[in-house]
DNA sequence: GACCTTTGACCGTGG
DNA sequence: TCCACGGTCAAAGGT
């Protein structure tokens, strides 16, 4: 039989997004200030890896948003006239915690954790300290990790970036072994063990006939992704679960009126108690304006931001004050700024937990990036 | 039997 | 032209 082309590149649905289910525990070296990712990535956008950032114009829009937390490129249809492809760079960065948190954590139960001493806490991560993709690439956890290829542990990626490396990594239980639930089916059709990098790339397809869409999901070792890039629109309606809990359902399943209201939505899983975050960084539209909330699955805590002017073009901080305490969960708040780069159109939302005892400073909880950016060629 | 994952081979692209 | 690499195919086996 003749086999369909091989190259699907030229289906014009297909648009490389980068996207991340699931939130994210920083590390305090390897969290970077918002401002220094828009400025690690600004004066080098052609260092993107080549698969998920090519040198066209990309479009600063809203998209839709897929109800499941991976946002999907979509239906920019009322902007999108003045590309020819889209991308969008969403942000994640791997499920570490600090150490300090790491001993809340460990006090409040049996989360999976491996750690390692903390180096001094950097500065800050210096914009010319290198120009690794460190939006785009996932992190490494450095000597954890035995490479059993000893070239590979002095490629340039890994040690570019073990030297800030985090220290403690947490296991999303609820992630091991799935492709992400995003609420369609997929089947592997390839994995590869990325050059340079110790997580294997797996290949997914949408299960649904003549769908074209994939993804490429990368793990860490531990079964967590680490990156998420999908190509293509489903040319279909997410499949009904059949029913809960069975397969990969399960996501977000802390609030369902989040996805009704067209929020992604993602979680941070803990010991007896998950911190739900829906956001629609990515599809807010004037008409929907940006929002982010921040939950415990429990109820005992709740943040949330609203912004009214998603045409907002410069520099926003806003602080949520922080939820009450007293129930042995930590307190967090929002923080959400947007970029200041004329050609980069971002926004940062970070849950920061609340110390109340005088600790040092807090890295965020998790963190939500989102960044859009106008293409080599446009900066020209 | 349907559908999935695994995995080695194959192919296209780019340096 | 050669080679490394990423992406895909497809057979085999599992659920
Ligand atoms: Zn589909």
């Amino acid at each position: 039989m003749s086999q369909p082309p091989r190259d699907m590149e030229t289906n014009a649905a297909e648009r490389p997004l980068i996207a991340k289910p699931v939130a994210s525990r920083p590390t305090s070296s390897s969290f970077r200030p918002f401002p220094e990712l828009l400025s690690a990535i600004r004066p080098n956008t052609n260092g993107f890896k080549p698969d998920v950032c090519r040198p066209s114009p990309l479009v600063v829009a809203p998209q839709t948003a897929d109800t499941s937390g991976a946002v999907i490129y979509g239906a920019a249809k009322d902007v999108v006239r003045f590309e020819t492809k889209p991308i969008t760079v969403y942000k994640p960065v791997a499920k570490v915690v600090s150490k300090s948190t790491l001993s809340l954590l460990a006090n409040m139960g049996n989360l999976c954790v491996t750690h390692q001493d903390l180096p001094p806490k950097p500065e800050t991560c210096g914009r010319n300290q290198t120009l690794e993709p460190t939006i785009l690439r996932p992190q490494t956890f450095g000597s954890k990790f035995h490479h059993p290829n000893p070239s590979l542990e002095n490629s340039k990626q890994s040690k570019a970036v073990d030297e800030a490396e985090p220290k403690a990594l947490v296991t999303s239980p609820a992630n091991i072994g799935r492709p992400s639930y995003d609420g369609y089916k997929w089947r592997k059709y390839g994995q590869k063990q990325a050059k340079g990098s110790e997580y294997p790339k797996s290949y997914y397809k949408c299960s649904h006939p003549n769908c074209p869409v994939k993804k490429m999901v990368e793990r860490l070792f531990d079964g967590q992704i680490a990156e998420i890039v999908y190509k293509g629109e489903h040319n279909h309606p997410k499949p009904q679960p059949s029913n809960r809990g069975s397969s990969g359902q399960q996501h977000g399943s802390g609030s369902g009126s989040a996805q009704q209201e067209g929020l992604d939505e993602c979680a941070l899983a803990e010991p007896n108690n998950r911190l739900v975050i829906s956001y629609n960084v990515g599809s807010a539209t004037p008409d929907n304006p940006c929002r982010f909330s921040a939950v415990w699955e429990d109820g005992s805590k709740g943040v949330e931001a609203e912004d009214d002017d998603e045409r907002r073009n410069k520099r926003r901080r806003s602080e949520n004050p922080p939820a009450e305490a007293g129930d042995g969960w930590p307190e967090f708040r929002a923080v959400v700024q947007d970029s200041a780069e004329p050609d980069i159109e971002g926004t940062w939302i970070a849950v920061e937990e609340v110390r109340t005892e005088g600790r040092e400073a807090q890295q965020p909880l998790a963190e939500i990036c989102m960044l859009q950016m106008q293409g080599p060629e446009a900066l020209r």
